[in-house]
DNA sequence: CAAGAAATTGAAAATGGTTTTCATAATCTA
DNA sequence: TAGATTATGAAAACCATTTTCAATTTCTTG
């Protein structure tokens, strides 16, 4: 389904107001690269809508992924990142330490083995952090 | 290679200086269980040691991560944990998020896919992380 | 469409874990 | 043992995040 109207429904679902803000905000987000912190969001909304303040895109970043629209990462730095979630399954995240690139990538085969494990301690995954840091290519290279 | 030892030369090497709050503070630590906050192991030194200053303890455990003897954790809430580096291999966690239960588990081969994962974007492991958030079995049957 | 109730906004202040500052104290070299 | 250097503890600073609050916007009702 349309993630805008993923997050529409979640509005009003939960008895809140579609605003002029969140769906700015919901758009810039869904059409840019990945992994904004706020402040990232904040700085490139405010090119187009000077504005809007810090709190209300902190705000509905907030909002969307409590809507299931937005997933908040954190990679060793202080500040909270959030990324679209996409159709395609889950992923995980090299980082590089050096230039903070971000790679994604998928192997089925730590799911199940993730899986796996929970099983073992009669745990039940709700979700999970798998980050891998070090230096990409590029910076390993100096 | 014996842990105090490990960090004292550190010390030693980095010109710093031998002082029994490092002393106090790295026993405690190696001596309790694991993944502690900087509060947590503050307030209990503090029952024998009421004089030892906050500030202290967390520049102490920063410098046991710096030294090797200590590794930095952050699971999902806002402080930082430390818990002793062991002489067995690296280890992964799952998290309670009801409780706060940390269950350590092991797996080789997730370190294997990891591996491969990092060669197939020549990117260079420094560390990583890997955290498995849900109920443990206790608060699942709730 | 207009009015009122309820939610939202933006700026500023508060929060809270972490880090820094600085005067005093302890360590260590010579 | 003195002098140089690092460490300590209390308090202040830091800074991303969260909250507050008066003004504004949304949306339901009549
Ligand atoms: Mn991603
Ligand atoms: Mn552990
Ligand atoms: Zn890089
Ligand atoms: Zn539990």
């Amino acid at each position: 389904m349309d993630r805008v109207k993923i997050f529409s429904d979640y509005i009003v679902q939960k008895g809140l107001k579609t605003t002029n803000q969140r769906m700015v905000i919901l758009k810039t987000f869904l059409s840019s690269r990945s992994h904004y912190s706020t402040e990232e969001l904040y700085l490139k909304l405010r090119k187009k809508h000077p504005k809007i303040g810090y709190a209300t895109v902190h705000r509905t970043l907030k909002l969307l992924a409590e809507s299931g629209v937005a997933i908040e990462q954190h990679f060793g730095d202080r500040h909270a990142r959030f990324e679209p979630v996409r159709a395609n399954r889950h992923h995980d995240h090299l980082v590089c330490v050096e230039c903070g690139l971000i790679i994604e990538f998928e192997e089925p085969n730590i799911r199940e083995l993730q899986l796996q494990v929970a099983a073992e301690h009669h745990f039940k995954i709700n979700n999970h952090r798998h980050e891998l840091y070090g230096l990409c290519s590029r910076c390993a290279a100096k």
